[in-house]
DNA sequence: GCCGTTTTCGGCCCGACTGTTTTCAGTCG
């Protein structure tokens, strides 16, 4: 069972407890407690086999652990169970609708035993949620208006869009020119999460030109922005509203004293903020949007940067991405934190495709455009023939392609060309491609594009298979997953990882916003396994290559530095890096061997858990 | 249900905004 079922399993819980009237604490213990477990680095099965290592986690006692330790045996937990005896499971649907929350969906349970969105959805309709306390004819609206997003969006957006549409905005609040001092995006956005819910904009004014008809000024001019469907919220510090697409931004404004203050806060995640809240009461201060403030006499002690009050509270400055409270603000405090890969780190780029399969520009747009964006060194991993719906290239086109990759490179100077291909792994492990050819390639990338459900325990041991494989030098998008269409491959990530650090196999971190793959989780523990990353982008036109900047946002999510990357080293010392050639000298050499042969059956017990 | 430089009981981050109210509860982030 994975880390993100147990987590749903107990979130699913505090939702319901919620809706039951629980006090407020009972609730909370259960949420927080699936917060954490969906953020652990390692899997929370294996740290149940020793109960004292779920005890020592922040939030988890000995009752949590019990819980845990019956979901991840019954793959359900009985309390949640016996909530849904009593409430429909579609009533916790009713939560992800504006202007509802635990309260009032319960006061429409009590009442008309409404627990589906159809049924509310219904009862506004028929004017009949206006007589209920808490109710008016206005809440009636509103449900209708949150019916129908909800009945539109799925709700969240890959990073790459969430980009674009800030950066628009962005850019249209700051045509108020000197009326703004700045603009930048907090959120989830800034933390580089995979997918975010909702755009968070905080907008500075001058001190001076702080007063309420300024504010109303430059609320006017936001509220102009043209995709603006509905508007949410208007007050004096913020405005809210929803895009035709679906997203919903807040835009807050706020004087330059408190800049600092408000980014922290609107940044998150509220995991951290809350962190960073009980050690700030541990040392006498109160942290809130506005300031950290000393408690005796509510002075403010630190507003204006992130810088001032990270210091105040004895901890450096946290980059947004590592801000999910998990052990950054130790590593803060030690002065642990991780040196963050940056785009600038990056040489090279190791996966992109071009007309020889399915990619839309040729072997020298692809050289060029790769060279004008100051790369070094990229190489061409064009499909292999069981990806038939890209036109993969068999032995014979692929050793064409390879000469075709050799002639153009005396056509261009200031990027290094390596052939590659993106070898498929087939359904028993073994690879698409002769061994002879694969031995002339100067990279080989290996990946699965077909029988993708299989069962853990058999695509565990296909993907050992493919890693013992002497040719294998890196397993790109090793999960597999499409973000919001397609789960990843279940599989035992940490066997898996073992073993490719023992074979000198990297892992790829693919860098297109659908995939994101390794994620950041997983890249954290491929990092403490030892494993080798390479940042690629899988371009298939040139247009792809800039979507590097994704991957390495993910990377840095999964705490990586420049030396956890093969592809920020120089082109010669990347090749050395790599997992050696069959008989050829180095640490991981192997013995010769076919490459489609079938592996020794060996290490593979933990895959069946 | 968790947890302790304020505590083994009694709190649980904290403030803005909205709508339905005449002072506040619920929602949201």
């Amino acid at each position: 069972m994975e880390n993100r079922d147990v987590a749903r399993i107990l979130r699913e819980t505090a939702q319901l407890l919620e809706i039951d009237g629980a006090i407020i604490g009972r609730y909370r213990s259960y949420e927080r407690a699936a917060e954490l477990i969906d953020g652990l680095p390692e899997s929370v099965a294996s740290l149940a086999s020793d109960p004292e290592k779920l005890t020592a986690l922040p939030g988890i006692g000995d009752r949590m652990a019990e819980h845990i330790q019956e979901i991840l045996k019954t793959g359900d937990y009985a309390l949640r169970t016996k909530l849904l005896k009593k409430y429909p499971h579609t009533i916790l649907d009713l939560l992800k609708l504006q202007s509802l929350g635990p309260k009032k969906v319960a006061v429409l349970w009590k009442t008309f035993k409404a627990g589906t969105v159809e049924q509310v959805e219904k009862l506004a309709r028929e004017g009949k949620l206006r007589a209920l306390d808490g109710f008016g004819e206005k809440s009636e609206q509103n449900i209708l208006k949150a019916v129908a997003v909800f009945q539109k969006a799925s709700g969240r957006f890959h990073l790459d869009v969430a980009q674009r549409v800030a950066d628009e905005i962005i850019a249209h609040i700051r045509t108020l020119g000197r009326q703004i001092e700045d603009v930048q995006a907090a959120g989830s956005l800034r933390r580089s999460k995979e997918t975010v819910g909702d755009l968070d904009l905080l907008v500075t004014m001058p001190e001076s030109r702080n007063k309420p008809r300024d504010v109303a000024a430059v609320s006017d001019h936001i509220l102009a922005f043209p995709a603006i469907e509905q508007v949410l919220a208007r007050g004096e510090n913020k405005v809210s509203f929803i895009l035709s697409s679906g997203m919903q931004v807040d835009v807050r404004l706020l004087p330059p004293s408190e800049a600092g203050a408000a980014l922290l806060y609107f940044t998150g995640s509220k995991e951290h903020n809350v962190t960073l809240r009980s050690r700030a009461l541990k040392m006498g201060f109160t942290l809130n949007e506005y300031a950290l403030s000393r408690l005796k006499d509510e002075k403010p002690v630190a507003s204006r940067t992130e810088e001032d009050i990270y210091r105040k509270l004895g901890l450096a400055w946290i980059p947004p991405e590592l801000r999910e409270n998990t052990g950054e603000i130790e590593a803060a405090e030690t002065g642990r934190l991780p040196h963050l890969i940056t785009v600038k780190d990056i040489r090279g780029d190791l996966q992109m495709h071009t007309t020889a399969s399915d990619g839309k520009n040729s072997i020298l747009e692809m050289a060029q455009a790769a060279e004008a964006l100051g790369h070094q060194y990229i190489a061409f991993t064009d499909h292999s023939k069981a990806v038939t719906v890209a036109n993969g290239l068999d032995e014979k086109r692929l050793k064409a392609h390879i000469q075709a990759i050799r002639a153009a490179q005396k056509q261009i100077d200031g990027v290094r060309l390596l052939a590659s291909c993106e070898v498929d792994i087939l359904k028993d492990g073994s690879l698409d491609m002769d061994a002879e050819v694969l031995a002339e390639l100067d990279v080989v990338l290996c990946s699965i594009h077909s029988y993708m459900n299989l069962d853990r325990a058999a695509m565990t041991d296909r993907m050992l298979a493919a890693l013992e494989n002497p040719y294998t030098q890196i397993i790109a998008h090793p999960t597999g997953r499409i973000l919001l269409r397609r789960e990843g491959f279940d599989y035992d990530m940490e066997l898996i990882l073992k073993t490719a650090h023992e074979h000198g196999v990297a892992m790829e971190c693919n860098s297109h916003p659908e995939r994101l793959d390794l994620r950041d989780t997983h890249l954290r523990m491929a990092k403490d396994a030892l494993v080798k990353i390479v940042i690629s982008t899988d371009a298939h036109s040139t247009s792809n290559l800039s979507l590097i900047e994704f991957g390495v946002r993910t990377a840095r999510r999964g705490w990586i530095e420049p030396k956890d990357v093969l592809n920020t080293l120089r082109c010669d010392d990347l090749l050395a890096a790599l997992r050696p050639k069959p008989g050829a000298a180095g640490p991981h050499q192997a013995a010769p061997a076919r490459a489609g042969a079938k592996r020794p059956a060996i290490a593979r017990r933990k895959s069946r858990q």
